[in-house]
DNA sequence: AATTTATTTAACCATTTGGTTAAATAAATA
DNA sequence: TATTTATTTAACCAAATGGTTAAATAAATT
């Protein structure tokens, strides 16, 4: 493969990643991925052979943006529980930032084709294993039931996502729709969400 | 309008209800609402003129359950916070218990076209005004700033809807794709979350 | 029974869309 | 320079889809 067509097909990638994510694969057109690229539709199903092969890459890549090194965060044992609090929604919020629309583009498929969904797991580097033995430990550090640990994760992933994949909404009905008030307070929310989550711990452990 | 019309009408309204949430403006077929009506597409559109019109109805609807009487309850006086606060989240929980596609189907919409918005929060009864007023009357009660506040509001919905929207992946990750526990789980949230977002206030009023 | 109204049938239309093809052209490589 | 490769052009195709129409039929109303 030349440079000229790694360039194409990575300018094609990137053209159709930013309409997927916005659009999803019912809303996303072909036509529009190959304006998007510079290029014509000819060219597109040249390198590409249907829309949904292509969909298919962008969904997997970015499922494994989803789901990042939280494991090995979680797990890592030579920090303190708070600061790996800390740093798992640090870190997770600034994906977001990055990647406003991760958020809502995979809620959207994620329900669009909920079968299908085990097959992408594994090719985008998620083991099911691995996270169950996660939160096994964090529940030993947390003095808690499986169940309960389970809890306590999923709140603080709603905590981190919600607000993006909320975001049309909430930024019109409470902040006026004023954009950068709303990205001042999804950085707020890296020091915000974490002090929430540590608090509610202190009160456990008394 | 006979009661033949008023039913057909209804029953219309209920097909095009469900497919609509479940695939989206995008993916949803008139023919599929027409089948799932028990009509043929002829009265589909001698009933409704036009896919758009049909679907505008049942978003504003939808719009309408996303954003119950939360404001009347958060702002009668009458009972304490914490009661409220239970009260609050088991009532939210309960309504997408209700209506599990709920939270997917809005948001998926809002992002599809979030400048058309503001245009549906009137129709659907949502006062904008009158939520501002109740997040500072919160605040007052929290001895909180209105963003303070705000955080803890946006908090407090994300641990409700969150898990609805997510579902499909966290089902399969955390849960096995065990489907009556994962419903177990959602019903064990409606105290989870309010224990949890009331200990949060207990620390801050040391 | 006559008439109006609701519903079906089924053919039809225009547009959109994913995808193909073959020839022309530009660019890189041997 | 000759040849291979990448890209464009533009016409084309088949299927899907939203929407229409007109006539037939069934059901309710007068």
């Amino acid at each position: 493969m030349t440079e000229q067509q790694k360039d194409t097909e990575q300018q094609i990638l990137k053209a159709a990643r930013k309409v997927f994510i916005e659009k999803g694969l019912d809303g996303a057109r072909m036509q529009e991925i190959a304006d998007e690229a510079g290029i014509n539709k000819a060219l597109l199903h040249y390198y590409f052979r249907s829309k949904y092969k292509l969909f298919e890459m962008i969904f997997q890549e970015e499922l494994g943006k989803f789901f990042p090194k939280m494991v090995t965060l979680m797990s890592s044992g030579d920090i303190s529980l708070e600061d790996k609090i800390r740093a798992f929604v640090s870190n997770y919020i600034s994906i977001f930032i990055s990647n406003p629309f991760l958020p809502s583009f995979i809620i959207k498929e994620v329900h669009r084709d909920p079968d299908n969904l085990k097959s992408f797991f594994v090719k985008s580097g998620l083991d099911l294993n691995m996270i169950r033995l996660v939160i096994t430990n964090l529940a030993k550090q947390l003095n808690m039931s499986f169940e309960e640990t389970r809890h306590f994760m999923i709140n603080m992933i709603s905590l981190c996502i919600f607000p993006f994949a909320g975001r049309p909404l909430i930024e019109k009905i409470l902040f006026s729709e004023d954009k950068s008030e709303y990205n001042k307070f999804l950085e707020e929310r890296k020091t915000v969400v974490a002090d929430y989550i540590i608090s509610t711990l202190k009160i456990n452990s008394k």
